[in-house]
DNA sequence: TACAATATTATTGTCAACAATTTTTAGGGT
DNA sequence: ACCCTAAAAATTGTTGACAATAATATTGTA
């Protein structure tokens, strides 16, 4: 059991090289990205810590810029830092994972009636092309459970933008999915239903194309919800287990 | 009227004296302390340069923790940086607090649902404490208007803070909060209908104080929908009298 | 005067070294 | 063996200097 906590807790480093520092950008924005992903992708275990010599190493950069980086990070949520001690990967139990979730509710069920009140025809019949296609993909590639994992988002991705709150898509897509994605990694969570889940899609965009903004709101709350009565039902089912948080 | 515009977008700097550094803080934290409250009250003027070398003498430090605080403003979405040119202070426009008052509608009416839900006897009661205290005070110093804002916003504080999602309260409370100052300041707008937000406010309690959770986010979000409102009709007003953007 | 190209200045990005703090290790006492 | 204390090592916080880029001023020309 130590094998898996060492495993999970340890002080793992991302296996990336240094990246040819794009043009326009500068470098604490490219290891920015690369520990960024690094982190969500599970490379950077959650719990452990960011040693900044050794990251500074890695990235062949030195730590001014790297601290900055380090700096994004915490503002992402994506680490915490302590003074004088140091930053470390968020690590996201499932009573953050809930917290998230009711956040997710409130704020894609706002997006999702924004966009049932200004998409376009086109808008909508983008969004259905794009359900469709992740259909047959995943009929075809029944096995390969990861695009769906992906095309979920892919959908949520499209309505926010359709939304037309530029500060509504830069806090889902760009803070909450990462961490959405970080805890799926964690947990190793599949997508559950999802043949019910593409049905409550259809749904949604039925809703927007009769430009029906409450239902599309409700449609949406209630499709998220269910992801979160999921997590609930977890939390319900181990603290029957461990009734007061008693380890082993 | 240049003169205006120069006030409003020239370099101004903070007037304050490097701090004292407290224990158990680093200097990167208290410059970024001191800049937020700089930039949300309005004495680094929006859209004014930030100008590092100018700013670490003013605060006594070197350019690296300046450049970290910096980057921590950004994850606040108080500064904008643009790489090879720096950071300037947020200029907020109609659009923009609209986009922010639709995402605050959501949120807060979630967080006052979660607080219907979980709020204990003893916080209804201090919950209505505050608002018979708030409004005594009002009533009392009539002319300072002053308090009513700042007590506005302790109500929804105290709210944010009983829904127990500690998230949810970061997000409203460390961001967005930050940026409907610094709006407020910028216009230099007054809160309207304090009679009739005074009486929304004891409704809300009302919904809250009977664990009516459906009712109490149906309030808050119906209660900062008239905010918004109120920005949308000078918005349309504005439009009007500028149809395309004419400027003057 | 107006405009374009160039030179100058200022500012940002980056680095390597030093100081301050924390963590780890070693030692001594009970 | 345990625990407390002190020295050593490692890591974080900070600084000042240098390189790269952008902003500004200058000069030349039409």
């Amino acid at each position: 059991m130590s094998l898996i906590v060492d495993n999970i807790r340890g002080e793992a480093a991302p296996t990336e090289a240094l990246l040819p520092a794009a043009t326009g950008s500068t470098r604490a924005d490219s290891v920015f990205d690369s520990l960024r992903t690094a982190i969500v992708q599970g490379e950077l275990a959650p719990g452990s810590k960011i040693n900044e010599p050794q990251l500074s190493k890695l990235y062949g950069i030195s730590r001014g810029p790297l601290r900055e980086a380090i700096r994004r990070l915490e503002g992402c949520k994506l680490v915490e830092i302590k003074a004088n001690v140091g930053a470390r990967v968020i690590e996201l139990d499932i009573q953050k994972a809930i917290e998230i979730y009711e956040i997710r509710e409130a704020l894609e069920g706002l997006a999702c009636g924004l966009a049932a009140e200004r998409a376009s025809t086109a808008d909508c019949v983008q969004l259905r092309a794009l359900l469709t296609r992740h259909e047959a993909q995943i009929e075809s590639e029944d096995g390969k459970r990861y695009y769906q994992k992906e095309g979920d988002l892919d959908f949520h991705y499209l309505i926010v933008s359709l939304s037309g709150n530029t500060r509504l898509f830069n806090l889902l897509c760009d803070e909450l999915y990462h961490l959405l994605r970080l805890y799926r990694v964690q947990t190793s969570s599949q997508p559950s239903r999802p043949a019910q889940a593409f049905k409550e899609h259809h749904r949604i965009v039925d809703a927007i194309e009769e430009r029906d903004a409450m239902l599309a709101e409700l449609l949406m709350r209630r499709h998220i919800a269910s992801a979160k009565a999921t997590l609930l039902a977890q939390l319900d089912h181990d603290s029957e287990l461990n009734p007061i948080g008693v380890g082993s």
